[in-house]
DNA sequence: GTCTATATGTTGATAGAC
DNA sequence: GTCTATCAACATATAGAC
């Protein structure tokens, strides 16, 4: 079945592309069907309705953005080496999708109940599992004197959105600082290794 | 004319509510006017179109959170005091409306040649003259040693998205934080003096 | 200024031939 | 699996009485 995945695949493609940048209500199923080059027909072939094709969509940039995180947060490494990892991996991913973060978080905005829902069954994100373990290590690690003394909370929130908010505020920041594509992008890259240093050299 | 007055902001404050959350195309006109408890023509009578309602709280929420700061930086204060003033600005205005930056920068994202072409049009805001000036002032503060050497792109950005970020998130931040709104405030609250004292004491 | 009733155009979704 | 043609529902917008 070639073909089948084929034009699944070509719709999933189509659909990101005009989900990412219109939502759920902005987005028309003719407009999709034109963009992925089949009929409109089809698209109820391979995807029962909009809703669904959309929960598809966002499914998938959710877990894009949000586990792979929390995985990281989880693992055995120490803090300095998670903090770095996570910065890279969002420069990675946003630098070729800027508009996913804008996309997911205005999903959740116009729904929280059903596109944060996703969150709380999601086994490994118990959030008392989870922050409990990273916050001990934390604690453990500036008795150490590994690292310094700062509120976990608040650090994880600003290596978040060091790394996330300069991809929802790209239009707006080449505007505003004069920016063509290319030095956007080089702004980024040095992000990589200013905001470790940032966060943790005090 | 209190009651046109009246009716107007009904309107206003009901689509701003819907709007916000639901975004252009996800909002139905019958819903703002049941929320402003008046007549779905009442809505047509003080506003021509959805399209021409939505700008009009669009372009509320924008001038919200976007030219004061302009005008902070383009001040003649000292850099530090800029940059306290615009953290408290933030923390201010999202604390008591944090669906505003997801609203706006989603209608960017929707239509960027429409929703952001309200800023060049915008004397004040022209990239040139009011980077240029920023620029020298940083350059100048730095000679001086009332600033450690930093990058004023990066910490402009570092500013705008510790201080903006963090309410974007809350949603998400609660549950994995496993906040109630009040400690959620008062993590927010912290962030006043936190987010200066970070960016600068390097 | 405010309402009811209605026109007009879209849109998501399906039926059914190939 | 893929298409054309069509339906039924809905949403924006207006007409017109009060």
């Amino acid at each position: 079945m070639p073909k089948e995945l084929d034009a699944k695949e070509k719709i999933l493609e189509a659909a990101k592309g005009i989900f990412y940048k219109k939502g759920l209500g902005g987005a028309r199923m003719a407009e999709i069907a034109e963009e992925a080059g089949i009929n409109k027909a089809m698209l109820h072939y391979y995807f029962s309705s909009k809703e669904q094709l959309f929960e598809t969509v966002f499914e998938e940039a959710f877990h894009k953005i949000i586990p792979s995180i929390i995985s990281v947060l989880n693992s055995e490494k120490p803090i300095r080496e998670k903090i770095e990892e996570i910065a890279d991996f969002y420069i990675t991913t946003l630098s070729a999708n800027p508009q996913l973060p804008v996309f997911v978080l205005n999903a959740i905005q116009y729904d929280p109940e059903r596109f944060l829902g996703k969150f709380m069954k999601n086994k490994q994100m118990s959030p008392q599992a989870f922050m409990g373990k990273l916050m001990q290590q934390f604690q453990q690690e500036i008795q150490e004197g590994k690292l310094p003394p700062v509120d976990p909370r608040h650090l994880i929130i600003n290596l978040i959105g060091l790394s996330v908010f300069p991809f929802m505020m790209k239009p707006m920041l080449k505007i505003m600082m004069n920016m063509d594509d290319e030095s956007f992008h080089d702004l980024m890259e040095s992000r990589r290794e200013l905001i470790p240093r940032f966060l943790l050299d005090t």
